[in-house]
DNA sequence: TTGTATGCGTTATCAT
DNA sequence: ATGATAACGCATACAA
C-alpha cells in the first residue's frame, strides 16, 4: 500500500542528509561513506523505495525502454511463425530485464509503420529489435533514417545493418547431407512461392547439402509449392524422377504434403521420405512425425537484445549468425 | 534525419514567444489565439516536432503506457493458446494507440512476477491488463495490493476484479443446443483436467444447452479427458451409451480426438459426431473440419485496454461479458 | 565524504 | 491572450 509515492528527496529529509547522497548511495557512483551508503539502502529496502524511471529518463536522456517490432498482422502467415516471435519476444525480454530494460512492443502490419513512429519519435525507447525484416523493410528504412540504434531478426541483404539470425544455410546443408546418408539418393525441394531471404539460404544450404553426398540436381530437383494444383504436377514428378524424398522450406508446406499423404493413403516413409528445414510442434504431433531442423529461438532473442544494449552503450557491434541448430529426426525419413 | 532534439524551448525562441504559449497551442486547453495556435501549429508540422514522452510523464505524473501481462511460458500449453494471445494484445494495441498510449509487455510465467513487480514499482505503466487469470493468481493478488489500476482478460471467482470474458456459458448452451438439433441427442461432454473458471463455464452451457434440447444427462455424460489411457475407456463409454455426438472442451481436446480417429479408422461424422467449444485454425484445416465456437478475441483486448482506460481517467467501469460469438459449422457435424 | 545548484522537457499556476 | 516561474524526480558538475 502507500503506492509509489516515495521520491528520493523524501529519504534524504527522512535521514537528515542530501539528495545528492541519496542518489550515490543507490548508484553506486561518486566517493561516499559505507556507513551512508548502508544507512540509505536499508532505509530503501525497508520503504520498499524503486526510482521513478521517468525522472530518471528524463535526467539521463534514456528511456530504458527497448522496443521490439511484432508482427501486427491478423494472421501471422498460418499461425505458424507465431511460436517463432514468442520466443523471439521471451529472449529479448528475459536479457533486456537482466540489464535494468522494459519491453515496448509495437505492432506494425506490413507498411504501416505508423505504431513504431509515434513510439520512435516521441522517445519512449532507446533501441529498436526488428523481430522480422520484409523485402524493401519500411520500418528498417525508417529507423535507418532517424539514427536510433537497432537490429534485426532475420537476414536481409543490406550490409549496414544488425541483423542476428540462425544459420540456416549451414544447417539445411548438413540436415540434407545426412538425412541422404540414410539410403534416399533422390531429392526434391519444396520451395515455398514467396521468396524471402530465409529461403534463399536453404535453398543453397540443400544444393551444397545434395552436392556433399556427391548428387546431382536438374531442374526438376527444386520447385515451387503452394497448394492443390502444385500437388497434382508434383506427383508426376516423383513418378518421373522416381525422388524419394521431398525436403520442404518450412513446416507449412511439410504439413500440407503430410495431409495430402494422408488423405491418398500415401504411406509415409514408404512411398517417399519427408522432411522438413523449419520444426514446429505439429510436425512433432502428426503421424508419422517429420524429421525437422530445430532452432533456439530464444536464444535468438536473447543475443538481439544483447547487441542491442551494446548499441546502446555506445560501441559498434556487428551481425551474428548463430550456428547452433538441432536435426529432430522422425519416422518421416526412418530408414526401411 | 537530425532526430528528436528539438524542444518545445526551441520552437518558444524560434517564434519569439514563450514555452508556455507553444504548451497551450499544443495542447488547445488555456485561451490563445488561433493565429499563434495556427503558427505554433505549421511549425511544428514543419519540423516534425514531437513531445519528450517522459518530460511530460514527469509533469502529469503519467507514463502513457499500458502493461501488458503475456504469457511467459516456454511452451504455452501446446502452443495453441497462442493466436489468442497475440489477437488479445492486438486489440489493446490498437485501442491504446488511439489513446496516445503505448504497450509494455510484461512476461510473467506462473508465480515469478518479479518482471511485473519491477514494471510497476518503476512506475513504467498507468495500469495492468491481466491477458489470462490463473487460479490463486499471483500478479492479480500483488497489482491489487498496489492500487495500481487493473483488469483481467478471463473469469475469476473474485468479485472485486474488472474482467473482461467471452459469454463462454452462453454460447456453449446455444452451440449444444443448436448441433444437437441437427438429429444428434447423446451427446459427451470431454473436459479437460486441468479446471479454471472458463471450464466450468463451458460444462455449464453444455448441461444447460442439453436441458433446452429436453435431454437428460448422467455421470457419464461429462468425462474427463487427457490423453491415451482415457481415449481407450471414451471408446467403452461411447458404445454403452450410443453415444453419436462428442462436445469437446477445447480445439487441443478436439485434434486429439480427431487425430486418434483418423488413426483408427473412425470415420467423422459418420461413427460419431465431434465440437469444439473453442475454435483454432488447425480445426478448420484437419478433414473434416471441425465444428467450433469462434470468439472475437481482438475484440476483447480492445474492450480489456478501453476499460482500462476508463479506470485510469478515474472512472470506475465494471466487469464486462461479451455476448458475441460465431458457431463455425463444419462437416464434423454434418447431418447424414 | 557530503551538500548546493542546475538541468532534463513538459505542464500548471500564477501574474500581466 | 501571453509570459515568467515553479514544480515533476532524479543526476551531476562544482563547491565545501
Amino acid at each position: 500500500m502507500s503506492g509509489g509515492k516515495l521520491t528520493i528527496d523524501d529519504i534524504a529529509k527522512a535521514l537528515g542528509v542530501s539528495k545528492t547522497t541519496v542518489s550515490r548511495a543507490i548508484s553506486g557512483k561518486g566517493r561516499i561513506s559505507q556507513a551512508t551508503t548502508a544507512r540509505v539502502l536499508a532505509y530503501i529496502e525497508q520503504h520498499k523505495y524503486r526510482p521513478s524511471a521517468m525522472a530518471r529518463g528524463l535526467a539521463k536522456q534514456k528511456t530504458f525502454n527497448i522496443c521490439v517490432v511484432w508482427p501486427g498482422e491478423e494472421e501471422v502467415r498460418d499461425m505458424t511463425l507465431l511460436p517463432f516471435f514468442q520466443r523471439c519476444l521471451l529472449g529479448a525480454g528475459q536479457t533486456a530485464a537482466g540489464a535494468g530494460y522494459d519491453l515496448v512492443v509495437s505492432l506494425v502490419s506490413g507498411d504501416d509503420i505508423s505504431n513504431l513512429q509515434r513510439i520512435v519519435e516521441h522517445h519512449k525507447a532507446d533501441g529498436v529489435i526488428l523481430t522480422r525484416i520484409l523485402e524493401g523493410d519500411r520500418a528498417a528504412a525508417y529507423l535507418k533514417e532517424t539514427g536510433l540504434p537497432f537490429v534485426a531478426v532475420g537476414s536481409s541483404p543490406d550490409p549496414d545493418l544488425i541483423q542476428i539470425d540462425n544459420d540456416h544455410y549451414g544447417a539445411c546443408r548438413a540436415m540434407t547431407a545426412k538425412v541422404l546418408s540414410g539410403g534416399a539418393g533422390r531429392p526434391i525441394l519444396l520451395a515455398s512461392r514467396d521468396r524471402n531471404r530465409v529461403t534463399g539460404a536453404r535453398r543453397r544450404g540443400f544444393e551444397d547439402g545434395c552436392r556433399d553426398r556427391g548428387i546431382a540436381l536438374d531442374e526438376e530437383s527444386i520447385i515451387p509449392y503452394g497448394g492443390q494444383e502444385d500437388w497434382n504436377s508434383l506427383q508426376d514428378t516423383i513418378l518421373q524422377k522416381g525422388a524419394d524424398i521431398l525436403f520442404c522450406m518450412d513446416d507449412a508446406i511439410a504439413m500440407d504434403i503430410m495431409a495430402r499423404c494422408r488423405q491418398e493413403k500415401i504411406r509415409i516413409p514408404e512411398a517417399f521420405q519427408v522432411a522438413s528445414f523449419y520444426d514446429s510442434h505439429n510436425l512433432s504431433l502428426v503421424t508419422p512425425g517429420v524429421t525437422a531442423l530445430s532452432f533456439d529461438d530464444r536464444r535468438l532473442g536473447r543475443e538481439a537484445a544483447r547487441i542491442l544494449l551494446e548499441k546502446i552503450g555506445g560501441e559498434d557491434p556487428s551481425s551474428l549468425l548463430l550456428k547452433d541448430y538441432q536435426i529432430i529426426e522422425r519416422e518421416s525419413t526412418r530408414r526401411l
